[in-house]
DNA sequence: CCAATGTCAGGTTGACTGATATGC
DNA sequence: CGCATATCAGTCTACCTGACATTG
C-alpha cells in the first residue's frame, strides 16, 4: 500500500476532534470513532516513514517484513503458509511478495523434501546483507514515533496488544 | 486498501512480542519497533471492521470518510482541494473518490461561481441517506475496538493526538 | 508570468476471489 | 477420498508521478 508522503497541507485545528464533535450530535460511538480514525492517521505516518526508508533499497514494508522474519528464523528459510499465518496477510500476497522477493535475488524458493506440497522460502546471502542495512535506515527514522517516550510507547503497546488479543490474532497459551 | 478480513489462522503467541526480542538482539529501538508493528496490525483490524460494514452499501472507507465529511460541512459543499487537505490524501485519490461517489449518485459536481478554478463536490439526497444508514453500521461494529473501555480509548486517542500533532497533521491556533 | 486547482494518463502495490495442480 | 499447499488469472482500490488546461 502506498501512502501520502509528506504533511501536504497543515490545518490550523485537529481536523479528527472536529469530527468527533459533529458525530457525537448525530450517532453514538463518537470516542471510538476518533480513536480509530487516529489510529488510522498514525499508521499511515508510520508507514510513510517506514516506507520512505526502504525505497532505496527497493522494498516495501510488506517484502521487508518478510525479509525480516526469515532473517529471524532459525534456518534462514520457512514454508509459504507459516509466514502469511505469522504476517497475517493472504496465501496470495505471501506469493507475490516471495515472487518478487526471488526476483530481486533477495530470496531464493527450495522443495521441502518431508512435504512436497509446501515451499520454502530461503534467505540468501544478499538478502541478509539488504535486510541489515534497511533495519538499520528504518530504525534510523524511529518509525515516524521520535516524539513518543519510553513510557507511552509502552502504554500503546499494552492497549494495542489487547486489541490484538482479543479480535484473535494469537492465544496466550504459555507455550512461549 | 483492501485488508486481512478474518483472523488467517490463531497463533499460540504473539508474533510481535517474538519479533521484538530478537530485534533487540541485533538493532536498537526494539520498543518503537513493536509499538509501530503493533499499530498497523491493529490499523488493519479497524479497517477490516469498518469495510466489511460498509461493503453492502457500495463504500469503502475513503469514499465513507469524503461522504460524512461533506455531510458534516455547513452547506454540504466543499471543495476537492480543501477535502484533501482535510482527510490528508493526494489531490488524484480525491478527484478517484468524487468521481466514484458521483457515479453513484452519492454526490455531485458543480462549479464554484467565485474562483471557477475550483469544482465543488455536493452532497445528494441519496449520498445523505446512505450516510446516515452507513454511519449506524460502522458505529455497529465499534470499529472492531469493542474490547476498549473508555479510559483506554482516551489514553490512546492521547498518545495518538501527540503523534499527530508532531508529525505536522494540524497546528494549535486556537482558532478552534 | 507565476501560482493554484483539478484532471488525465500511466504505473505500482497489496489484497481479494475463484480455479487449478500437486501431494499428504 | 477429503484436505492442505501454493500458484495463477483476473479484478479492484488507493496511491503516486508527471503532464496539462484553466483560471486568479
Amino acid at each position: 500500500m502506498k501512502v501520502t508522503s509528506e504533511p501536504i497541507n497543515a490545518l490550523a485545528f485537529d481536523p479528527i476532534a472536529e469530527a468527533q464533535h459533529k458525530w457525537q450530535e448525530r450517532w453514538p460511538e463518537a470516542n471510538r470513532m476518533a480513536a480509530a480514525t487516529a489510529l488510522i492517521r498514525v499508521q499511515r505516518i508510520v508507514m510513510s516513514s517506514v516506507e520512505r526508508a526502504l525505497a532505496p533499497f527497493g522494498l516495501t514494508f510488506a517484502r521487508f517484513e518478510a525479509l525480516v522474519l526469515l532473517a529471524f528464523s532459525r534456518q534462514g528459510r520457512l514454508p509459504l503458509g507459516k509466514m502469511g499465518a505469522r504476517l497475517q496477510v493472504h496465501p496470495t500476497s505471501v506469493t507475490n511478495a516471495i515472487d518478487r522477493l526471488e526476483a530481486q535475488g533477495f530470496v531464493r524458493r527450495t522443495g521441502d523434501p518431508n512435504d512436497r506440497r509446501t515451499t520454502l522460502a530461503e534467505i540468501t546471502q544478499e538478502g541478509r546483507a539488504v535486510v541489515e542495512e534497511a533495519s538499520r535506515a528504518v530504525t534510523g527514522t524511529e518509525f515516524g514515533l521520535e516524539m513518543l517516550r519510553d513510557v507511552e510507547l509502552q502504554e500503546l503497546s499494552d492497549i494495542l496488544f489487547r486489541v490484538r488479543l482479543e479480535a484473535g490474532d494469537f492465544r496466550l497459551d504459555g507455550s512461549h
